[in-house]
DNA sequence: ACAAAATAGTTGCAAATGCAACACAAACTT
DNA sequence: AAGTTTGTGTTGCATTTGCAACTATTTTGT
């Protein structure tokens, strides 16, 4: 299987000739999209980085999923029903690329570049996606608040090939993502330093090998 | 969008022909497969009911998903790790049919239906999946047993339309499947009896709209 | 440069959850 | 038909987690 596709080079160049797209910027703190109609939206973020959010009636927030520059993300994926009401923020500056599922499938009046490298693609975009939820799961399905960090540390250690880590969001956001309370994670961040699990160097962490 | 596609009726028909795809029955408790080698395998449930199961290092098991007639499966859709060794377990007697995702794209010698069919509605698919790994991170993401329960319920009963819940798995792997404890979550559901939100009639679980 | 907002860090206490150990019932095995 | 395994239901107690309420620090906006 090949998923070294760059859709994002993909994208650049041959998104703006096909009548069927749109491109939108959005600035950091703005909302890209919501996920209460059923429009069959299908999105793929080309820049910049977005959450997908929904706060429960307590108010609680929780961090769906995390999208950074290449992740699909839309109505298209959920079933929408009143119980979840979400929305996808700009963290930072991003340029997001909007079309109908369906508008994949019909050929656009210029039957161009666009669509037949996206229909080919498809399969491994979505793909993709399935596997980023896979890796979600696997964090979420986790017992206790020490094994979340340390899978979600683990996660980005073994996607960087590093042990020290570059945070991709602040811990406030963190907690949301692990759905997980925020104070409770700065105690269990405090035990795991005291521990020698790891160690903060400067704004990244250290996963010491114990 | 369409999803109302029949796989299994495809399958059933066609897939005996193609010489890249094998068929193989299980029994209840038999391990389907395990997903620790990159063997790039794709799996289609053709009949039954299967767990896909991780045991953590403190033996906790843990149900990351459940299959029925029609899901699709397989190291295709994981990042594998030695963190994370799952294996997929027949629930009932079960059909499941497996072939290499490779294989999708390059046709088989006679060029078949089954082929050709494949590759056509694999984004549905794939797509299929990407919507039940959201529906269970809704629920993971639930922060009380209480809500989790609810949930579960829900996404049930708006599948079937009724608020009389035939249970698709027992209480001990629900709570395996919902990631808590078992005694915590009969517990709950208790309370969630003589607080009126649900009843039990017979082995069905009724939902009062409270 | 200053104020405001967001984030990090901490703590005591309450509440929820997990753990262990039961008894009992139902379902499979031989 | 008896024994074994698996599932249900329950409880006391320990532990973990969440909540609320702070202070301190950093970042952002004007």
């Amino acid at each position: 299987m090949n998923l070294d596709f760059d859709i994002n080079e993909f994208m650049e160049n041959f998104s703006k000739s096909c009548n069927k797209v749109q491109i939108k910027k959005f600035n950091k703190g703005e909302v890209i999209t919501n996920y209460i109609q059923k429009r069959n939206q299908f999105c793929m973020l080309m820049d910049g980085s977005a959450d997908l959010v929904r706060y429960d009636y307590n108010g609680n927030k929780t961090i769906i999923e995390h999208f950074t520059k290449g992740n699909a993300f839309g109505e298209i994926f959920y079933t929408i029903n009143t119980n979840n009401e979400f929305f996808v923020e700009a963290k930072k500056s991003s340029k997001v690329l909007f079309f109908k599922y369906d508008d994949i499938k019909t050929m656009c009046s210029k039957n161009c570049t666009f669509h037949r490298t996206l229909e080919e693609k498809l399969p491994e975009i979505i793909l993709n996606k399935v596997i980023d939820l896979n890796t979600r799961i696997e964090l979420l399905t986790k017992r206790t608040i020490r094994d979340k960090l340390l899978g979600y540390f683990n996660t980005l250690s073994t996607r960087t090939f590093s042990k020290t880590i570059s945070m991709e969001m602040s811990l406030t956001n963190l907690a949301d993502y692990l759905s997980i309370d925020r104070s409770a994670m700065m105690r269990e961040l405090k035990d795991l330093k005291e521990e020698g699990f790891i160690k903060k160097v400067g704004d990244k962490i250290v996963l010491l090998h114990k």
